[in-house]
DNA sequence: GTCAATGTTTTTGTATACAAGATTTCAATT
DNA sequence: AATTGAAATCTTGTATACAAAAACATTGAC
């Protein structure tokens, strides 16, 4: 599939906004972007709509489009359907869900302690999204799949920050744990509790680091 | 807020889109369509760019975007998902809902009634959206109310068919009732089980009209 | 010194022009 | 008659040009 240069600069904005080369506020000057990428406005204002669409800049009519980053309220917000969809996913593939794809999570689980224990934090993220879209696919929902994976995707940055909690990433493992076991035996309403507890708690870890943040100085 | 060219044709593909004007697999010729509405190709564009990001229209490089309606599996899916939404909105919303809301809600079911007994299925799809989306936002979080309202439109012309069912009205109207009551006592579990299987019979009575409709000639 | 008004400069939104890839047509060959 | 291949045509994707709206600055009045 041949990809468009809208569709590569939209991602590389998108990267930007990601890793906080753009801040909040920030507005994205048409020609400044096209003279960086090289290219004219017209690709660069076909990724800005996209970016739009998706949440990440807020486009004001004749005035141009600003980077749109979530605020705690609007994150908690998304942590807290992020941790429903879940649980939605882990009701229905605890029905649904095949051997095969049985033996690939545990064995996804495996690989991700694996990677917690020799503090890999890259392969930690890549193991623990296959984990989770493992669930995301075994619901059996397509749609479902495909919405929780997009959230997923947009809730990932923030993800990153809870790993500084001492303990976390070993109690994440147990709660992986947990939840392949209710998988397995099939159980729907534990294997939803207990994803929509796991998720949940990263909400409220990020939460409570949003608050240390405000109340450190420097 | 005064909007641009793009917003209002965007917003009447999609309508020409829903009301069948468009079929599935049509192509959307750029300059025809600059024609029909009198502008450059530009806005059109930007438009269908939209369109393709809601998931109505599939961007295929260098070929053109083409209508995609989805298909009754996919229809399916999307429906046990917005029944799910639904769900969690209404187990939030059980704990959060304020008294002015609930007596909204009441109105709403009211005048929903009303349509009924008028058979005016034009005010009934109004007020009906109207209710659920008092749900929504009564979940208390606005991403979640947001995603609801979006997949709600989505789904808003196939739900018309079901319509066609005998009795269907009037059990829809009991279950609102259910709804109000369950919210109104804070009974979180029994409104998310409610409005689940609320919206659920939807896609089902759906999934039997197509089965009918394959079996039926002509 | 502050504020308002007006003119200048940016910047967005739209139109048009151009280039490259896709599709169609039509003829030539098997 | 069917198939292949090349030319012609159409369509998308990108660049540029232009118009209108918004931001900015400068000047003048109080």
């Amino acid at each position: 599939m041949n990809k468009r240069q809208a569709d590569t600069i939209a991602e590389q904005i998108e990267e930007r906004i990601f890793d906080g080369s753009f801040a909040h506020g920030d507005r994205l000057d048409e020609v400044r972007l096209a003279e960086q990428f090289g290219v004219s406005r017209t690709p660069i204002r076909e990724a800005i709509q996209r970016l739009a669409l998706s949440g990440l800049v807020e486009l004001i009519p004749r005035r141009g489009a600003f980077v749109r980053q979530p605020g705690p309220v609007e994150l908690i917000e998304m942590f807290e359907v992020m941790a429903e969809l879940e649980a939605v996913c882990g009701r229905l593939a605890a029905r649904r869900i095949s051997d095969a794809a049985l033996t690939e999570l545990a064995e996804a689980n495996r690989k991700c302690q694996q990677a917690v224990a020799q503090k890999d934090a890259d392969s930690y993220y890549l193991e623990n999204e296959h984990f989770h879209r493992i669930i995301y696919e075994q619901s059996g929902n397509g749609f479902l799949a495909q919405e929780a994976a997009k959230l997923h995707k947009r809730l990932q940055p923030f993800r990153r920050l809870q790993l500084r909690f001492r303990g976390r990433m070993a109690q994440s493992m147990a709660e992986h744990e947990s939840i392949v076991q209710a998988l397995r035996s099939g159980e729907a309403e534990r294997a939803a509790n207990v994803l929509r507890d796991h998720v949940a708690v990263q909400g409220e870890k990020f939460h409570q680091l949003m608050a240390n943040l405000k109340n450190t100085p420097g």
